[in-house]
DNA sequence: CGGTATACATCGTATCACGAAGTATCAACC
DNA sequence: GGTTGATACTTCGTGATACGATGTATACCG
């Protein structure tokens, strides 16, 4: 898939896939594996972004002797996922745009 | 509209608005103003990076005593938009992901 | 003991949208 | 004839950001 294409879809899919269960890097990516791939520095990256922009918290905890941060979704983070719902409708018109077959044409 | 979710979006839209007719770049900006705002600078950078991807070839004419240049989108520019509709289906199910409600949160 | 999976972090780079500023022509208005 | 606004294209610098490369460290399995 584009790079370009996946920016501004990579944040969401982040807060979606801790929005129902808090969770930590490595197992984000392993969820989102299906649907969107991205690499560790990229998430890591994302995550640090979204905590700046308060829309998770952190939390360390041990998990079998290893340090595991696991990420919970604020309001703030569900508002963002409300708010690319409203922007959908701005890219389905763009869509229909590109794939518009102009008849005159054809 | 967040500028990330442009991108990707962009380079397609512009191939849009040519591939039924030449155009010129201040045309194309007017074109697209309802489906999606860019600025002349970005415009022209698309242009320019299209016409490098040979996704579409230049034409310079007079036009009113002002020069114009016509842009001509090419077979490659064609199928970048076939390619876009296929990238679609991923998008869509990223969406999907996105706003599926897990029943046992709600 | 060595390989693989887990887990997180940092750095440098390339791509790219945009604002700002500039150049130039033309039409309309006073 | 001077001013303004629309048309039309160009260049420069900046900030955002996805990613590969690399590093650190632990656990588990054979």
């Amino acid at each position: 898939m584009d790079i370009q294409l996946k920016r501004g879809l990579l944040d969401v899919c982040v807060l979606a896939a801790i929005k129902n269960e808090d969770s930590y890097g490595y197992q984000i990516i392993k969820d989102l594996k299906p649907c969107i791939e991205l690499s560790e520095s990229t998430l890591y990256t994302i995550l640090k972004r979204l905590e700046a922009a308060n829309m998770l918290t952190v939390r360390t905890a041990e998990h079998g002797g290893r340090l595991r941060k696991y990420y919970h979704i604020t309001p703030e983070g569900r508002k963002r996922i409300e708010d690319f719902k409203d922007e959908w409708k701005e890219i389905m018109s763009i869509y229909r745009f590109v794939t518009k077959e102009d008849e005159a044409y054809e």
